[in-house]
DNA sequence: AATGTTATGTAATAATGTATCAACAGGTAA
DNA sequence: TTACCTGTTGATACATTATTACATAACATT
């Protein structure tokens, strides 16, 4: 149930994803407009992280023509909503790979090969919640990211 | 045994870091150089992360003139040898909480006032490192940083 | 239609991070 | 000593990432 290793069906990946996304915007009238559909789309065609600037490009090479803050109000749309996440430590993009489920996302990027695959983390739960409940320290969001190296490439490293 | 939101010697608390840095670079036959050391004491005043650039200027105020590449150089250094660590979340370092110790390094992060408090996490013996035995994924090292807000923030908000 | 709200267009700028190369200092080995 | 190697620093320029500010447009409510 991994999604960025492992091979899997990709152009049904994007059509569930989009249409998650029409259904839960519709649900809470939220405005998925042209933009915003776009860059969700440009997000969903690759399981890698997107800077802004990329999805600037891609968003011209749509017919958009847009300047940066374009790119980052749909971004913040996309992120506060849930069809995407922020990766802290590629200051990159990545569209959600579990739509319309409440979670805190976890992420393993490789170093290598850029992929980035997201699974879901419960980190209130282990160590780091041990160590707010101790002090008082409330958690509203966590980050958790792991680097390393993907199968296929430690599979080339040999 | 957490510094950042609880009230301590920081005095002692400084005056330890900088001596277990000076033993461990004497050691370990690394140079502990003046830009280096500078910006380990600027680092080791607050618990709070600084940017670069506040290095940078807390660095000119030190009389050093220096150039942003010095600032992030000596910051590699530092990290890379365990004298600090890199809070994706901010773009920012701080100064470890533990150093001489070996670990993965998590952060609880108040978005009213900036604080920052380090503990230790074991991400790979939670969910995160179930999911990377499960795909294959070596894991190389961690980010783990949860935002929210400090006791004191808390109260302040009531 | 009038109004308030939300979203977009655009330019300029800020903030963060790198590439490059010359100069310099310490250690090592003829 | 001299020559050489290595790592560090100084300095300029450049590249990338993100925000501010303000004007316009689209949509919703009355
Ligand atoms: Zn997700
Ligand atoms: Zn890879
Ligand atoms: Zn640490
Ligand atoms: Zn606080």
């Amino acid at each position: 149930m991994m999604t960025g290793f492992e091979p899997h069906d990709h152009v049904g990946c994007i059509a569930d994803a989009m249409s998650a996304a029409e259904q839960r915007c519709a649900s809470r009238s939220l405005r998925l407009t042209a933009v915003r559909r776009q860059v969700l789309e440009i997000l969903l065609q690759e399981h890698v992280a997107l800077g802004a600037y990329d999805i600037l490009e891609h968003l011209r090479l749509a017919g958009f023509n847009s300047q940066p803050p374009v790119a980052y109000r749909a971004l913040d749309f996309l992120v506060t909503n849930g069809f995407a996440h922020k990766v802290e430590r590629l200051n990159a993009f990545i569209a959600c790979s579990y739509p319309g489920e409440t979670h805190s996302p976890a992420f393993m990027i490789c170093r290598n090969c850029d992929v980035v695959a997201e699974t879901r983390s419960t980190p209130v739960k282990g160590s780091l919640g041990a160590a707010a409940r101790s002090v008082g320290f409330r958690i509203e969001r966590t980050v958790v990211e792991a680097e390393g190296l993907c199968p296929l490439c430690q599979e080339e490293a040999i």
